[in-house]
DNA sequence: AAGTGAGCTCAAAGCGCTTTGAATGTGAAT
DNA sequence: ATTCACATTCAAAGCGCTTTGAGCTCACTT
């Protein structure tokens, strides 16, 4: 073990300009920290000596003195082999910390293995090295959920787990509802034959968008063809391959609705390449996050889309744990954001 | 201001353990971090107490103690407007977490807007939150470095700044060589008008892939056209309109590197648009940072593409910054990582 | 003149660890 | 029996802040 004498960056401490403005460290601290008890001229000769040292307490002892961690805990499970970083998560991330700039808090980041997630969950609580944490794509049944309300540490799930008997905070987009409008859509079109590119099947968010794209089916009497819900990792390669295996079946669907915006890019290439039109020769939709690097500024939009921001969603989630961590008698709270359903010419109707 | 008490998540502390098994504090502590002058059974005691509690050390009370943060900072900067974060962001954080676990560190991730970005630094430092940090995007002449410089915080920069008169650590590909030779790999495909849908200007990757595919062209005696190298932010948007920009000229260029993987998507899609093949009528090459969600596992690869796993290099950052953080006589370093040359099918011999 | 209370300020006690420097016990060497 | 070295262990002093509880002034009542 290293035993590093500390470094001492910054000289500047609380002893320092309590000596230098012949105050005590209590005064100078609760002139700071915006008591009222301090007079106002000495409030004013403080911050002007802390402006001029620039002083800023020394973050490490202020956690101990207040017992807050000052910071926000975002896991994300990485599984070994295919390690794939969900595209949306940058996005998210921004927003999020655009809300913890606010409140002064910090964004502690960690990749864990997926075999590691609970334990990850543990650690942090035992080291007492956050104040709250955000849980990403949640399962079905998501045992983080149990764990964490038994372990006292609070958090809000960026999405939902419908069979989790747990209380929680969460901020969802109403899946189930976009994949809804967003079937019908293409059903009003006269589109009967309409294929469904989901993410990987036990993610709470891909089962109800089954739900919504089943619900409008059978609303307008169309049978459900178990061979078009398909389910994965939802990245290009993944809408390429589904795309061609779906054309090349006996009777391809005449429309196609992917999950994610990266996912319908590779259906696009799909498509091209058997020779067909977008919009024309094969409908499609997606959902879209509206990442930043995506976003499609053209006055006619390419992609039919139902379209919620994911960055809203970051700064919502850690909004609302904040207000958690910041009020602990606070009832859970579940906040729901429509997705906004934009026409683009990807869509057209059936051919007849 | 809040008077919080301390919540006491965990009141499993040394002093409970120490009074538990009848030791100090002192020995407790030397046992678990593996101090050689304790009793060998005592240590296992110790140890096995530890375990039954579920003992962690007080991440707070421990960065106190000993100085260090046990955190690296990375900061994002996002432009206001336009508020895009670099989707190559999420696996490079990925690959430096990956090391950060390994050794104990947390990230600590912010996205400052631009305009804070210097005095961030400055925040980070006079706070004493974090051990080190990660420089990102670096331009030509960054004034990052030279402040962190002054302020003695430990730093690795992603990227180089060429006209920086620092002394820095850092983690590059080799721009200049990869752009080399995909654009004279075109030029040996009998390509002679090629055009460069590059990064941001003012970055300094940018500017030495313009350097490498410049010397690619004189080399071959070509010259070269300016209008051909473009500069935009690297979105999938940004390379379809630059495409369709290129095509729609009266002398169409005969092939086209993209500085990124979602660019060249963009790019074929403008290309398909126009009603050309890729490969056949107009050859596209890329970069690419070997993104997972972008990995294409296909045999027979779509582009032709400089690749270099920028995972990779999130970890070799990562490395590089503990081992300076841990043994600051050490000099500086930088590491140079040469991209491989992949090729696809989207590129063929130019018509002649 | 004594009593009261508001307004400021302060010394000192934590927060939960690590680390210093001293103390203890043990057995070998003198 | 005394000394010395070595192996263990411990009490106490930080780390740099916040917060408690007390104290001191000064003006204002009664």
């Amino acid at each position: 073990m290293t035993r590093n004498k500390s470094a001492l960056k910054n000289a500047t401490n609380l002893k320092f300009l309590a000596k230098h403005l012949g105050l005590s460290q209590t005064t100078v601290s609760r002139a700071l920290n915006g008591f009222p008890e301090v007079n106002y001229k000495t409030r004013q000769l403080v911050q002007a000596a802390a402006q001029k040292f620039n002083y800023q307490p020394n973050a490490r002892a202020k956690r101990l003195a207040t017992g807050r961690s000052m910071a926000i805990g975002h896991l994300v499970s990485v599984s070994k082999g295919h390690e794939i970083v969900n595209p949306i998560f940058a996005d998210f991330i921004a927003g999020a910390s655009a809300r913890y700039i606010e409140s002064g808090y910090d964004l502690l980041l960690s990749l864990v293995p997926d075999e590691k997630e609970l334990s990850a969950y543990d650690d942090l609580a035992a080291r007492d090295a956050v104040d709250g944490v955000i849980i990403h794509t949640p399962k079905e049944d998501d045992k983080r959920l149990k764990r964490l309300n038994e372990l006292n540490l609070p958090f809000v799930v960026h999405g939902r787990s419908t069979k989790s008997s747990e209380v929680y905070n969460w901020v969802d987009v109403n899946n189930e509802s976009a994949f809804f409008r967003a079937t019908e859509f293409l059903i009003n079109l006269g589109h009967r034959s309409i294929a469904l590119l989901n993410g990987m099947a036990d993610l709470d968010f891909a089962i109800r968008r089954t739900k919504g794209y089943e619900r409008a089916l059978s609303k307008h009497q169309i049978d459900v063809v178990s061979d078009y819900i398909l389910y994965g990792e939802m990245t290009e390669p993944y809408g390429y391959r589904s795309t061609i295996a779906l054309l090349d079946r006996p009777i391809p669907p005449t429309a196609i609705i992917a999950s994610s915006i990266l996912v319908a890019n590779g259906v696009r290439r799909g498509v091209e390449e058997r020779g067909l039109k977008m919009g024309l020769d094969i409908s499609i939709m997606s959902h879209d996050d509206d990442l930043s690097y995506f976003r499609d500024e053209s006055d006619v939009p390419v992609y039919s889309v139902t379209r919620s921001s994911v960055r809203e969603a970051g700064y919502k989630s850690a909004d609302l744990l904040i207000k958690t961590i910041e009020d602990p008698t606070r009832q859970c709270e579940g906040i729901l954001i429509e997705a906004d359903l934009m026409i683009g010419t990807s869509t057209k109707p059936a051919k007849s």
